[in-house]
DNA sequence: TACATACCTGACTAAAATGGTCAAGTTTTG
DNA sequence: CAAAACTTGACCATTTTAGTCAGGTATGTA
């Protein structure tokens, strides 16, 4: 079990912003240097990101990204959805009654899984940007 | 994140192994046509759980795998150790000092990969075998 | 109005991981 | 001795990942 890259450089690049954004739109060319990711990879993140309404775009010079929700209603769920970084711990379908690889029923194991994705989501649900802000002050030294 | 079909082969090859185990040893053929996966593949994930204790092996004719301890005693961590499915949050290595891609130091999100890490694997580290045969029987109609 | 800054879009790709297969054994029981 | 079943290691097609590259378009400022 993995977690990619581009979920990860998601709460990164939103961290970064959130810090900054009350006073200046945030360049995708701050975020790439103070965080080390590829600019044109932040690129393709964050239009993403954009479309998902979990940031506002204004552009031109002096322009960059900027929340476009409270801290505390961004989610690590919403983040992840928004760049199809999803928890997966079957191969089949979740809303047919056929098991993985098209066998007629679902496996002896199947409950297991189910509980496992649960039990992920929940840590990703509960976790807000805010959350974050505040662990990474209080830990600043 | 994905859970890889390997280590959800193993953890069904077990629960289907410890069903019959204690009748007689359990062929690999056997469990291969119960529960639709590859003997080759079997192969190669009994030969890693054989290595690690939690099966032994009965070589010839009427021969197979039994189980080498409790069913409570091994834990899902114990089965995807030993196939090498791990949770990696991170790219970063865990004992250095040094972040992701060789950086000097660890980035604003490290505490947050970390949590999520022991979030999931104290799933891993509560469920056992035993708890998997228990649910089977009462999930069975 | 030119120009620099920064967003925007889509195509492309090298490298790694995944999910196996294939071949050639060895061991043991009936 | 034949068949069943474990053992080992090499091999490989496909998919996913983690980007790069090449072109745009919009807008503030000198
Ligand atoms: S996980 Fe798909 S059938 Fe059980
Ligand atoms: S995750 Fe590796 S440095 Fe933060």
């Amino acid at each position: 079990m993995k977690l990619t890259s581009k979920g990860r450089y998601a709460v990164m690049a939103l961290v970064d912003l959130a810090r900054f954004d009350s006073i200046n739109p945030v360049s995708l060319r701050d975020i790439s240097l103070r965080q080390g990711i590829s600019l044109d990879y932040l690129e393709q993140i964050f239009s993403k990101l954009k479309k998902n309404e979990i940031v506002k775009s204004i552009r031109g010079t002096q322009g960059g990204y900027v929340l476009n929700k409270n801290p505390n209603d961004i989610k690590l769920t919403n983040i992840f959805h928004a760049v199809d970084e999803k928890v997966k711990t079957v191969q089949c379908n979740k809303d047919s009654k056929r098991g993985c690889n098209g066998k007629a029923t679902k496996c002896i194991t199947h409950n297991l899984w189910d509980e496992l994705e649960i039990h992920i989501n929940t840590f990703f649900e509960n976790k807000s940007l805010n959350d974050l802000l505040n662990k990474n002050k209080e830990t600043r030294v």
